[in-house]
Order: structure tokens, then C-alpha cells, then sequence
DNA sequence: GCTAACCTGGACCAACGAGTCCAGAAAGCG
DNA sequence: CGCTTTCTGGACTCGTTGGTCCAGGTTAGC
């Protein structure tokens, strides 16, 4: 991708484009990333759709990158500061908790799992936003695992990447129940019976 | 629902009324049920739009959950006939090599996952019958442990029934990553662990 | 205040895709 | 056969949606 001249933003322009954005964000969650039209955006941030294309000259899918993107910090954003500093059990629990209060808020609409699943697949421009964040995620973890397990309280011997992995798939997964059923229960679940086993490992 | 009368079908009838499930079915695998339309499914099994209306008269959103319920089915015979009798560790290795080689095989291209994230927000229907599959493949599961935990190879402190839940999103998470990244290992990471760790329970 | 950028509104377009209609072919069945 | 019902092809409508264009307004910086 040639960076082709990228222009300079006047502090409104910024304003405008960063309103597009959260703006589509909204949209996005409600509806999903296919049924959000381009006009939808624009009736809700008050633009048209030329200001859409001044900022995302790449059309749909580019805005659909940055909101993506935009989500994908959210989703650690809201995890701290718990996510890293998990060197006690209580402060997992209270990661555990931070997670499962922030999906419950959110509900079906989970904005990352929208973007990642309707366009994910596909454009490989997606496909490298998600692994980049599900690396950074799970390499949190695995610090939080590995030093449970210096302290004594993890059993040294399991691989923490792979249970790093491991928790991040299981959070992905009730993430996933979530979204297509409307109940958190298989995410509760799942979540407090891997870190339960964990615990006992001790 | 009012059943409004079903027509008859001849057996020429079924067997179009079956290409167009089976068609649909194929693309959808392959590109998303929102990026087929039915001028694919048309061209694909060789038919007309009439021909879609007069057997699916609820127009795309009906042949989708046709195609939805077909591949529910299949989700659990590919499990077959591992996921019924997960009455020792080897049977339960089993099972997870059954479950791993299906969705190596089928790679980023899951029909269901593709269904329940595109279509399964929204429609009731659609989530009565994800709903649904969830609770008979989580009922499987939790008769496995359960007599797992006859057999004194699994803590019998454990809750079958959350465990079960756990092993399903667990499953859907590595899914999901492996959808929206191409990479299995995930899925591998999160159920290897997990069983790992139900077996030191014992 | 003047010039050259950036920014904005809204009309316009072309493509596409779901759904409709109807005439006619092909079964079922007495 | 003859009559009814089911099945099929394909042309047509029509709303939607991503994307374009351009004229006019606004800001930055000298």
C-alpha cells in the first residue's frame, strides 16, 4: 500500500473523522457491519457521505479497518488495569470479573466479534488486525500465568502460552454463545471452570 | 407460525428442493451467507429464482435457515460416533482428534459459525436453533464426564453440566479464532489444556 | 486579506440483488 | 387420455447502497 500523501487534518477535520468513527462504531454494534449502510452513518454523525470518502478514501471497507481497530484497543482498554497485573488470585478474579461485567454491559453487541466475524474473513488486512490483537492478548495472560507460577501457585509444568491460548479461546467462545443466543451463562462458565482448574493445580 | 397448508411434493419436487439446500450450502461455506445471493445459488444448482420462492416462499431468510438446520445436523454426526461414548481417556482423545481433523479440514470455512454469526443475530429463529444445538452437544458432553466421574477419572466435585458449557464455548472460541485468523492452533491449545486439566483432576 | 489548502452538502449515478409474474412444461391420477 | 396440480424458466420491477461529482464554505498561514 503506497501511503499516497496523506493529508494533513485541521483540528476539525480530526473532530469530523473521529466522529465517523465513534459514530459507526455505535452503528455497528447495534447492527452489525453489513447492515450498517454508509447513509446510516451519516445520519447519525450529521456528515454525507463526501466527507466519509475524504477520510476513508478506500470506501466502506476502510472505515469498517479503523473501526475495527478502534474497537480492538477497547477491548484490552477495558480490561485494565486488571489484565496486567494478574499476580494474585483475587486479581484474577477481579480481571474475571472486569471481562464478564464488560460483556454482559454490551450484551449481544459485542463490537469486535461483529467486525472480526462479518469482516474479518476475507480482507487479510482484518485477518492481521485480529491476530495482532489476540497475540497482545494473549501474551498478557501468559505473563499473569508465568508468574503464578513462580509463585507457587500454578503448576510450573503446564505451558503457559498454550494456556494462555487456551483462555483466550474459552473467552472468545462464551464471547461467540453470547452473541448468538443472547445468554452469558456458557461465557460465566467457562471462564470461572478454567480458572477453577488452574487453581486446583496448584 | 401458521403452517399454511404445505404443498406436496413429488419426488422430482424433494430432490430439487434438496439441490438448492445443498447448493446454498456450498457457497455459503465458501463465501458468507451475506455475500451469496441467490442468483449464485441459481447458477450454482442449475434452477431460477421461481423455483427458490416456490419451495422457500419466506424468500433468502427461510432458505438460510434451512441451510442453518442442515448443518447443525452435521455438526454433531461429524462427532459421531466419538461424542457418545466418551467413556475412557482414549475415547475422549478420540473425540478430539475427530473434532480437530473436521475443522482442519474444513479450515476457515465454517458453515455453521458463518451461519450463527450472520444470520443468528436477529431472527429468533435462528437462535432457538443455535440455542438448540448448543444444548444437545453440551448434554453429550456433560453424560461423558459424568461418567467419567463414575469411574473416579474425573474429580466428582466438579459441576458436569458448567464443565460441559465450558468444553462448548471452548471449542467455539478456537472456531472462531481459526475463522477470523486461518490459524488451528488455538482451537488445539484450548482443548488439549482444557482436557489435560480435567484429567489431573483425577 | 489573500491564496491555497482543506472541508462540507447534496444531487446524482450505476450496479446489484431480493422478490414478482406468468406462460408453459412435466408429473400425478382417474 | 384428459384434467389438475406441481414444477420450471426467464423477463421484469423496484428499493437499496456504495460510490462519484462539483460548487461553495472554511481554515491555515503568510
Amino acid at each position: 500500500m503506497p501511503t499516497a500523501t496523506k493529508p494533513r487534518l485541521t483540528t476539525k477535520g480530526a473532530a469530523t473523522r473521529r466522529r465517523i468513527v465513534e459514530g459507526a462504531a455505535a452503528e455497528i454494534r447495534e447492527r452489525g457491519a453489513t447492515a450498517t449502510t454508509l447513509d446510516d452513518v451519516c445520519a447519525r454523525t450529521r456528515t454525507s457521505k463526501s466527507q466519509i470518502f475524504h477520510y476513508f478514501p478506500g470506501g466502506k471497507e476502510e472505515l469498517l479497518l479503523a473501526v475495527a481497530a478502534r474497537e480492538a484497543e477497547r477491548v484490552l482498554e477495558d480490561q485494565q488495569p486488571h489484565l496486567s497485573e494478574l499476580t494474585s488470585w483475587p486479581a484474577w478474579q477481579n480481571w474475571r470479573d472486569a471481562v464478564i461485567r464488560r460483556y454482559r454491559r454490551q450484551g449481544m453487541h459485542c463490537p469486535l466479534g461483529v467486525l472480526i466475524t462479518e469482516l474479518g474473513r476475507g480482507t487479510p488486512a482484518a485477518q492481521e488486525l485480529t491476530a495482532r490483537l489476540i497475540e497482545q492478548w494473549q501474551a498478557e495472560l501468559r505473563a499473569g500465568l508465568e508468574h503464578m507460577q513462580r509463585a507457587g501457585e500454578i503448576n510450573p509444568v503446564l505451558d503457559a502460552d498454550r494456556t494462555a491460548a487456551a483462555l483466550v479461546a474459552t473467552i472468545q467462545g462464551g464471547v461467540t454463545i453470547l452473541m448468538s443466543t443472547g445468554r452469558i451463562t456458557h461465557l460465566e462458565a467457562a471462564l470461572d471452570t478454567t480458572l477453577d482448574l488452574l487453581r486446583a493445580t496448584a
